[in-house]
DNA sequence: AGATAACGTGTATTTTTTACACTAAGTAAT
DNA sequence: ATTACTTAGTGTAAAAAATACACGTTATCT
């Protein structure tokens, strides 16, 4: 070996957004902070990346470090590499982003097992704080690109309860894609896909009329999993 | 300030995956290596990103530096953060790609500035030689990301000369696609786009019928560069 | 004059998308 | 029991987009 690699200050990070479809609501998993820069602020979970761990590795044991989430299967989307993004050094930060089921999941509490933070919270979107660093701006390009991946990938079963409604399922694309979709073409379009099953069973604990319980069909789900699905009103 | 980054062996690169087309073909700049690791292995055009720059804006230097091109816009599209990757030492690299367009672009003839690479050259893609390091998957990915940007972003005609037959568009588009289109369709589909200016000239120099010329229409080309345009068969 | 090679064009069919409104079923209150 | 309330559930017609498909035309070359 003629070369060897120079000793720069820089390090890597990384920043998870995590959104959290809660009974209708989406949500963020945020920290406060408890180091400086940004001590005390709100911000994205995230942290440095060892020397020897892959960076999807480094994502899943940094989510896990800052929430106590373990497990949640995330997408990287994008990296963040302005010279001045961290006000003590260099810093190049590898955004990840995932979305998950909250209602009914216990295990979804999220508590710090560092002292990097000092809680970990899901946030309404509509209540979203300033975030320390570049953070906004990391989360803003997260959520445009869950918006545009729901449209072809059918990420939204993950997001609901074994058995759901039609409506439950449309309310979560609404949500997703801020806009109203019109209920009979959407539950058209859905049936068509032939990845529901219907189930012999109803909402229970409503005070109207109940609706249909669904399934989705695992095998034909991921047959489809690569093809299009999209939604323009 | 409590806390100090701490000081890692670690380092950024940039790779560019930078498509070329010329006339008809689909070709990809590479350099030969003059440093080890690898040294005189075919490799993309990457290096270390300095301290204090941006990522985007090393992206461009570097490009410049190994390949004399000059500013190339290209777009970020993944980053790769094995812990292996780099046989020296912990190297995550950002990889960008663009396409450019060839044919009668002398300025295009690549020349590296530095002597980390020996010479860059336009190599067709279906002459691709082995890469060094993990190139060979982050072309894939980067040939995977431009197929797929093409079918909803009008790249194509960054790609052609100024004055294009419909041919010469097809052509393009079934070289990135990979597939056959129907001539028919796709005329009436890209004329329904109103994005091409219909010309009062013909090609040259052909030894059959001469075809009409067009130009695209920059101001409905920019209206239109949101929205999707897609092609199944 | 004839061969050649790509140009240029239209229609019918199918599929997909969109717009749109009322009755049915169950719950809650009186 | 009646009534009020709330959401469930359903179909059709029209428009737009996608697809399949074939042949006469025009220029060049020999």
């Amino acid at each position: 070996m003629e070369t060897i690699l120079p000793k720069f200050d820089s390090v890597f990070s990384i920043d998870c957004v995590i959104f959290g479809y809660d009974e209708g609501e989406l949500k963020i998993l945020l920290i406060e902070r408890n180091e400086e820069p940004f001590k005390d602020w709100w911000a994205l979970p995230g942290y440095l990346v060892k020397q020897d761990e892959s960076i999807d590795y480094a994502a899943e044991r940094i989510l896990y470090e800052l929430t106590g989430l373990k497990g949640i299967y995330m997408d990287q989307f994008y990296t963040f590499g302005d010279a001045q993004r961290h006000p003590q050094g260099r810093v190049i930060t590898v955004a990840y982003y995932a979305m998950i089921r909250l209602s009914g999941n216990k295990e979804l509490k999220p508590l710090p097992v560092t002292n990097y933070a000092k809680k970990a919270v899901w946030i309404p979107l509509n209540d979203l704080p300033k975030l320390g660093f570049d953070h906004d701006k990391i989360f803003s390009k997260g959520f445009e690109k869950i918006r545009n991946r729901i449209s072809y990938q059918p990420i939204a079963f993950e997001l609901l309860p074994e058995k759901f409604t039609l409506t439950q399922l449309q309310h979560l694309y609404e949500v997703i894609l801020n806009k109203r979709l019109d209920k009979r073409n959407f539950r058209k379009k859905m049936m068509n896909y032939g990845i529901l099953k219907e189930l012999d069973e109803k909402q229970k604990g409503v005070s109207y009329r109940a609706a249909k319980l669904y399934k989705f069909d695992k095998r034909k789900y991921a047959r489809l999993f690569q093809k299009e699905l999209s939604f323009s009103k």
